[in-house]
DNA sequence: CTGAAAGCGCTTACAG
DNA sequence: CTGAAAGCGCTTACAG
């Protein structure tokens, strides 16, 4: 019971059936092409015979469009790039582009990742949790595909970016502490390489050494995952002047903290400890946690990626987007205090 | 200050500045061809000079390789696919392949979502969360292009497919609350079209029967979200004979439910009610949840699908991958008496 | 090992 | 509107 194999019917065999030319094949499955209607119905059925499917690989050879933009995303653990990367898909889709993944690992495979994607001939590249050298970078612009990273700055590097303001919602984020009478603060970071996160910490330290001294505050590093946070907790809450606020960089560690605290310590939040967020992913809003916390706006963040790398020209001048932080106060942090 | 902007080298220029062929050009590109060590060093120090960078279009268009595996993944609300997605995407491009993402909306979009991932030319087609019909299906057969389904079987469709022992699974679930002294019993389902849903509850009930009256166990449909499991959960605790027991079919409505039934109506779980779920998402360990399921074995359900897409030979007899359903206890349902 | 030539499957000026 | 021809950037028999 051996199939018959058909070779995958190319333009050729489509203009032959159909008794045309293969430009006229060609003008037939090209929008806005310059064909009469009996010519392409004589094409699509013959294309349909045969079972033709366009070769887009042979198309964008010539066109110099793939219609496929590369995103980077190394850090799949955290919720929030799930959404990104969901909210992305969708809208580019729907405007004929799909996303090429590449998930490097390591530090050191960011550039040779790259590489890989130039290979492919992407339309853009959309960094999200991933780093390039500005070699990679001015490599991009000479070959003029527009760069955008997303939830991140690259200082130094000459593309677009699209954040959040990490420096005023980390303010937001102290304040709120502050407010509902937060006095001994505990802090869990993420690697300071990142910009996002090393601005919500100075921001948070901007606005906390005017009221308290910063010099006690305790830190640990929750590497940005649920474990993590949980882990960095059990850390901190231990420690003898047991802090009765705490402040993690991203939800998803907050998440972590906040079991550790209540389910392994036994304390009560936001009573004992007042603990909130950044980012507002999803779990975040679920009814076992209902953290507090500084919203990225993720929707509008991928209009404006869409908008910059939709526009080719617009690589000799990089625009940084920064969109204001929101707060977005639930049950875990303490009221405010008058 | 406008930048030059360099047309993009190709073989040709490498070549004329190395003073070789382009065959030799592309022969120090492609690992394993025969060309001496001094002819590949004046390549690649031409291709540096000139940021070189290989076409994948051009190179496929001959070689009908493209090192692109697209993915379907319709629903991206559960974490479950992100987990895959995650790791298809790693394990995939340590083979030096990459995912391209399709996330088709609605459910009539998917044979023309499958039409234009051929125009891709992609190496093999993964349908992680979406359907497809059996004329595609053909399609994909007569084109060569392998097929693998995870966590779902399309009866019917000549594909291969890797999935959980759904049917027993079901059966265990349903064991182990009999086990706990359940008897009265609420079932959360989804879309009854999905194979692994359907069957989830056809083991279920065959088992239930053998002990209780399944005309009683009341049933409602939570959309396969967190949001939806919530409402479900909240509408069959409300019904006349509370159940005691209540099985989600897919874990991220189990917690949704679970956050329903203790936060919203303020019962005990497990001592009020016993719940369960399917799937083993990492959220069901976390210690707000610690969520009895039945596992989804991801990674080695991966490891099968790269298996089944590497071989291209094999569509015309296709495999139906079956792993066994492992039941993970936790603190959500009630411990077994004798 | 090396190069000249053919060709992968298309699109696009260019004539008509 | 339509077709013949050139060409996108490569790889791969084929000779040497």
């Amino acid at each position: 019971m051996t199939r018959e194999r058909p070779a995958r019917a190319n333009s050729t065999a489509v203009a032959r059936l159909a008794g045309v030319s293969i430009a006229a094949v060609s003008r037939a499955f090209v929008p806005g092409s310059s064909i009469s209607p009996e010519l392409a119905a004589r094409v699509y059925e013959a294309a349909r015979q045969l079972n033709y499917v366009p070769n887009n690989l042979a198309r964008s050879l010539i066109t110099r469009q793939t219609n496929i933009v590369a995103l980077m995303l190394a850090d799949m653990t955290n919720p929030l790039f799930s959404e990104i990367l969901a909210e992305a898909s969708r809208k580019l889709e729907a405007t004929g582009k799909q996303i090429l993944l590449f998930t490097p690992e390591g530090t050191q495979g960011f550039d040779q990742c790259l590489q890989r994607i130039l290979e492919y001939q992407v339309d853009a590249i959309v960094i999200a949790a991933a780093t390039i050298s500005s070699r990679m970078a001015r490599l991009c612009l000479d070959r003029n595909v527009p760069v955008v990273t997303v939830g991140r700055h690259l200082p130094g590097i000459r593309v677009h970016s699209v954040r959040g303001d990490a420096l005023d919602g980390g303010a937001q984020a102290a304040d709120l502490m502050l407010a509902g009478g937060g006095r001994r603060f505990g802090l869990i970071t993420g690697p300071s390489d990142l910009t996002t996160i090393a601005e919500r910490q100075v921001g948070i330290f901007a606005r906390l050494k005017q009221t308290i001294d910063t010099d006690q505050v305790v830190i640990e590093d929750g590497r940005l995952t649920y474990d993590g946070g949980y882990e960095a907790a059990l850390k901190i809450m231990g420690s003898p002047d047991r802090p009765d606020s705490l402040i993690c960089l991203t939800d998803i560690m907050a998440l972590g903290a906040m079991d550790a605290i209540r389910f392994e310590l036994g304390l009560k939040v936001p009573e004992d400890v007042a603990i909130m967020g950044f980012d507002d992913i999803a779990e975040s809003r679920q009814a076992s946690y209902q953290l507090t916390t500084i919203r990225t706006p993720t929707r509008q963040m991928i209009e404006h990626m869409i908008r910059l790398i939709s526009d080719r020209t617009a690589m000799d001048a990089p625009e940084e987007i920064e969109m204001p932080a929101e707060l977005i106060v639930r049950r875990s942090t303490r009221p405010i205090t008058p």
